[in-house]
DNA sequence: ACCTGAACACCGTTCAAGT
DNA sequence: ACCTGAACACCGTTCAAGT
């Protein structure tokens, strides 16, 4: 694991061994172009040209590839740390609320993730060879997450069992992505509708 | 330039009124044309290389734009029939069926559509200006045929009423556009659920 | 009227030349 | 090491020239 960004953390001087200094010019590059990035993926969504993001950034856009070799290492990059904030809230929500109570809550809070980070969606659809990466982390981290969530609603019996964690988000990312603007309130309420058939059929 | 008569050739005074006439090799570039169009589309989505499809169909690329100004169109062209067919078995089904059944076939019916077109699902979405006519088009013609499911099985009281006709239509494009043929079965699946998110509330 | 393809604009990506 | 932007490849779209 390497972190580029030192976010904290960087305590121990742990024995990484060969311990790449990095330019502090490179470094500034870096740090303009996630930002840079996030701003533009924000407005524009991931397809937004590179170009834009490197006058953005003020560098060349051969910088951007530099640091960057595939467009879809910016992307990662930057959607990273946002992947971690949702995949956390299921421990804090589930310590809060009655088992189905957190799921439901949960789902609403990853839908406005995935409806905010436009491109999220598409770049967890199988079928992009560049975007598997970020696709296996994304599911590493948040699978497990809302397993957790499911499996204390199944164990109350309040929810059905022929739905599994990757079923809830895939559909939630495909109902959330952009493209919706004109119906407000239409993600929200289609989630809430995904929820209620969650429930155990009432035989 | 020569300045030839119009209809030169065969055809001679025969009479047909004032019609307005195709010329014979303009249509069969049309129909070359929509047919490999048709073809590209199932393959690669709408995004295909417009050169792709001029190729398949063996015209220039001029020819692709001059009967249709907008790439656009030739969606639209595509697209207009595979619409129709699925309204219309709206009223087949509920001949058949009891209405909450009529209502989850055709719900099924219009799932497998929305896959097996791509590009059918972005297609819908607002916010492409172009593709706005086939959007209004699609709405016009499935929206009533929907509508007429909905209100039967409402009688019934076999539905819940804070849905309407748009969401299910949206939900279903959303939950079936293509990127999930890693998971067979998944958007069938989803659709179920949603078709049990749409029952009453059970109290 | 209709067809064609060279030509233009744009965007992703590379790489030789610079510091 | 790292930065830069000209250069290349590709794709959508137009238009002057042909039939």
């Amino acid at each position: 694991m390497k972190n580029f960004r030192k976010d904290d953390g960087a305590g121990s001087a742990s024995s990484d061994g060969g311990d790449r200094r990095v330019r502090a010019d490179a470094q500034r590059n870096v740090d303009a172009l996630l930002q840079a990035a996030l701003e533009v993926f924000a407005v524009s969504g991931v397809d937004a040209p590179v170009r834009a993001i490197a006058e953005k950034a003020g560098v060349g856009i051969g910088t951007v590839y530099r640091h960057f070799p595939q467009r879809a290492d910016l992307i990662a990059a930057v959607f990273r740390r946002e992947i971690d904030a949702c995949a956390d809230a299921a421990p804090t929500l589930a310590a809060d609320h009655a088992p189905f109570e957190a799921l439901a809550k949960w789902m609403q809070r990853y839908a406005s993730f995935v409806a905010t980070k436009r491109g999220m969606a598409p770049a967890l659809q199988a079928g992009n060879p560049a975007l598997e990466p970020l696709r296996t982390y994304f599911f590493e981290r948040v699978r497990p997450a809302l397993r957790t969530l499911l499996e204390s609603a199944a164990a109350a019996r309040e929810v059905r069992t022929d739905v599994d964690a990757d079923d809830i988000l895939n559909a939630v990312a495909s109902l959330c992505s952009s493209g919706h603007d004109d119906r407000p309130d239409y993600a929200r309420r289609m989630v809430a509708l995904l929820i209620d058939g969650l429930r155990p059929r009432s035989t």
